[in-house]
DNA sequence: CATGTCTTCTAGATCGTTCTAGTTTGACCA
DNA sequence: TGGTCAAACTAGAACGATCTAGAAGACATG
């Protein structure tokens, strides 16, 4: 193998087209103060060598990288599809994206280090953990926007889905179907597991029916859990804390033969891609992922250029109906 | 809110504890040569400053940014978890790990751009769709490591599972179990679905026994859709290309009422977490992504470093034996 | 012809580090 | 006392870009 090439630079290319570097740097930003002919030349022996800007010295002298910093969780899917179209949205707005996983033995507060030493200029966080104190303190150095979790306190900016309408339209749902033993199974300790728990009571006692909550957590087994512990008095109809959970839920019940929706209808929260496959054809509550991405990354960038804009954005979610709810068998009636 | 604050750097540091930027420098990196009172005295006037190095001037001025770009596919859960895996080992080997994803709008070449853009010291691609030039072109100016695909030029490194001692496994086993009917559903256009479909081709014939191919894909609906094709002619055994088509493959059979494993054994590959899940328990040839990723971050950093070593690492993948594959059904033999 | 005004281009400072090549300090020894 | 040597420290040049201020040339105007 041969030894590898020295990077070219901005010196590299104003020697091969004749010219001093500040007019290279002017050509490379695209910006004015260069005659047409000059510009093709430059352009041209930028791209002979094969000349990319260097971040890092770009940097440290402009302080500008059109980075966006977005730290997710590698583990949920839901946040995979976050990824997918905020990277549209920021290619779109002219900034590009830098990812930074927080996994296992990777907690959150080293992912936005990461963020910040790549020079990211703004951080969205999906679900952040950090305290509100925390994440003012980053706020002090780069605007930071929370995605899916709302009580970040002044200084961070929030775009989320609002869960109070997201539970309503569920209990509403199911309650519409002449359901009225409605389950709650819950995300645990999840970002926003507290405010969906006590929406969805809430609701169901403005509806007159008796609230029951299940814990649950935001993966598969936590589903099947709880599908366990309903087993041993059914009601007619899961509100699920997400679609994972959801699919532990009909797994577990599905396995004990119990027909879906012909005996309990099951709803999830997200409607995640696999919600949307043929076999699984779940009811869920869409979040709209390419809304929210989009809004958050719109936010970020707002911030950066200085554009005053609100400091935090809800949207509201709607109700995606496949084939996991349907009718309340009859007879089944309520306690 | 408050204007941002202004970062301290360095020279504000030194002013502070009365000495030059260069000791300051010496001291923040831990490099030898200042007295230890000395050494006591700046550190402790970076803490009061909240001082934190600046990477990018950092990393500009030393060429080195101690950074790993990781490129993987959005999509899929695989992938995701062997980005996990590279994080634990690069964070071992002193090197931060910096993520692109490949998404729907987002082709790997832009992937590659960003990646390098922040500086990234060598780039992980998994697997990378690129052609061999194309490869061999970015491997003038980093050292490019090749995940789960080994056919990559001489200029690339390759750090891939042993596809043919995989599938031979996969056959072996459920030969071993009785089955002489055994079905692959292959994988389409992706990467190793050509190498995994001969191989089987070739290990049915030297059993004796007849290769039977079902076109399929990476998705749970491509698994669905050569489920329905089975249907037909149902044989004693599936393998399938990965575990999400095997899933695709058993929802759709679970659907039309056939038993798993008691009718027909299906086998998964990759050996991903939902494999693992209670209520899916499928057999699944593993390829180990917290292994592949730590050989394919050794070989990168290998590279960075200076250290010769194999261009190509090929790990061996072993089976995970759950309750998807069972004893083959009596008197349902071959033809 | 002097003057003013564009446009196009350039030299040199600068960002916050690290690196190189010293210089100073002080201990030790003949 | 003076010489040697290592340890502690420093000045100033990098790194590769951007930015500021101004020079050079073309052209119009009075």
């Amino acid at each position: 193998m041969s030894e590898l090439q020295r990077r070219p630079t901005l010196m590299d290319v104003a020697e091969a087209a004749g010219v001093s570097r500040a007019l290279v740097s002017i050509v490379m930003r695209g910006a004015p103060g260069a005659a047409e002919s000059t510009r093709q030349r430059v352009l041209q022996a930028a791209s002979d060598l094969g000349y990319r800007a260097d971040s890092r010295a770009r940097l440290l002298r402009s302080s500008r990288t059109k980075l966006l910093g977005l730290a997710f969780s590698s583990s949920q899917p839901f946040h995979a599809e976050i990824v997918d179209a905020a990277y549209a949205e920021a290619s779109a707005r002219g900034y590009e994206i830098t990812l930074s996983a927080v996994a296992g033995g990777r907690p959150e507060a080293r992912a936005i280090e990461t963020l910040l030493d790549v020079g990211a200029e703004a951080l969205i966080i999906i679900a952040p953990t950090l305290s509100v104190d925390n994440l003012a303190q980053h706020a002090r150095q780069v605007p930071v926007v929370s995605l899916l979790r709302d009580d970040v306190g002044e200084y961070v900016d929030s775009v989320s889905s609002d869960d109070y309408a997201g539970i309503a339209l569920a209990v509403d749902h199911l309650v519409s179907l002449g359901h009225r033993r409605i389950v709650h199974v819950d995300g645990g300790t999840a970002v926003s597991s507290d405010k969906r728990r006590e929406t969805y009571r809430a609701e169901m006692i403005r509806h007159g029916l008796q609230p029951v909550v299940v814990s649950g957590g935001t993966g598969e087994e936590d589903g099947m859990r709880a599908g366990h512990t309903l087993q041993a008095d059914l009601p007619t109809a899961v509100i699920a804390f997400n679609d994972r959970s959801a699919l532990g839920v009909m797994e577990c019940f599905r396995a004990a033969g119990i027909g879906i929706p012909a005996d309990v209808s099951v709803l999830g929260y997200d409607d995640s891609n696999f919600a949307k496959l043929s076999y699984v054809q779940l009811s869920s509550v869409s979040q709209d992922a390419p809304l929210l991405a989009a809004a958050a990354v719109g936010r970020a960038v707002d911030r950066i250029e200085g554009v005053s804009s609100p400091g935090s954005v809800v949207r509201t979610p709607h109700l995606v109906i496949r084939k996991t709810t349907a009718r309340a068998p009859e007879g089944n009636s309520d306690t």
